[in-house]
DNA sequence: AAGTATACCAACCGCGAGCGC
DNA sequence: GGCGCTCGCGGTTGGTATACT
């Protein structure tokens, strides 16, 4: 296995790893507000932070940024992160874009301990396993109500076969490769509206 | 009450892309 | 064009909280 380049590893005079304190908090929001997010390694240095640039930005990014929101996914946020997944694979950057507040860590984290497990549950159940536990059957439950409400509506089905379509398309790509890059792109450039519909749903 | 298993999530790691020199 | 630096992304780890036995 290649070594990363030293540039983007943190070094052993960054040694202050672990949970952040308040304190630290606050030295780095002191000096973004000065300097702005950028320059993460020179931000740390200036924060006087044991810290490397990275760890100071994903610090920023997740927590002390403005307007983030943290905790309690709503029905209508979990229902967009699964159509988004559903497009976009483990895209979580793209994903935390379409959520305002949401960072892509939290999304990110958010799908490996809930949602990728109902949907694990959803296809046992529709395979004809049964679901045994209470906590297997409140997951099941959930994901059927998710499925529900995407059903409702003719409107809402038309969009939904379009987002197979788009979601095929994307991902089967003329049957080579992994990934349609022309395709891709266009769907990197699309303006709001289609986005805004996904939120209509 | 104590020990163990599981869930959750903050933080770290490695990699690749973009940019300036 | 090559090199080094910086940034951003996605995968993974590890600590803590909670549930279970």
């Amino acid at each position: 296995m290649p070594m990363a380049p030293l540039s983007s590893r943190c070094t052993k005079n960054e040694a202050n790893r672990g949970a952040w304190t308040a304190e630290e908090d606050q030295k780095l929001a002191q000096v973004i507000e000065i300097h702005g997010p950028k320059r993460w390694k020179s931000v740390a240095a200036k924060a006087g932070l044991n810290r490397c640039g990275k760890s100071c930005r994903l610090r920023w990014m997740n927590y002390l940024r403005p307007n983030i929101k943290r905790g309690n996914i709503s029905d209508q946020e979990e229902d967009l992160i699964l159509r988004l997944h559903k497009l976009l694979g483990n895209r979580w950057s793209l994903i935390a874009g379409r959520l305002p507040g949401r960072t892509d860590n939290e999304i990110k984290n958010y799908w490996n301990s809930h949602l990728s497990k109902k949907i694990k549950l959803k296809e046992k159940q529709n395979r004809g396993f049964m679901v045994q536990s209470e906590h297997e059957k409140t997951n099941v439950m959930e994901m059927d109500h998710i499925v529900d409400r995407r059903d409702e509506g003719t409107s809402t089905r038309n969009v939904d076969s379009q987002n197979s379509f788009i979601g095929d398309d994307l991902f089967n790509s003329s049957g080579e490769g992994p990934l349609n890059l022309e395709w891709m792109s266009k769907f990197l450039e699309m303006d709001e509206s289609w986005f805004e519909l996904l939120h209509d749903m």
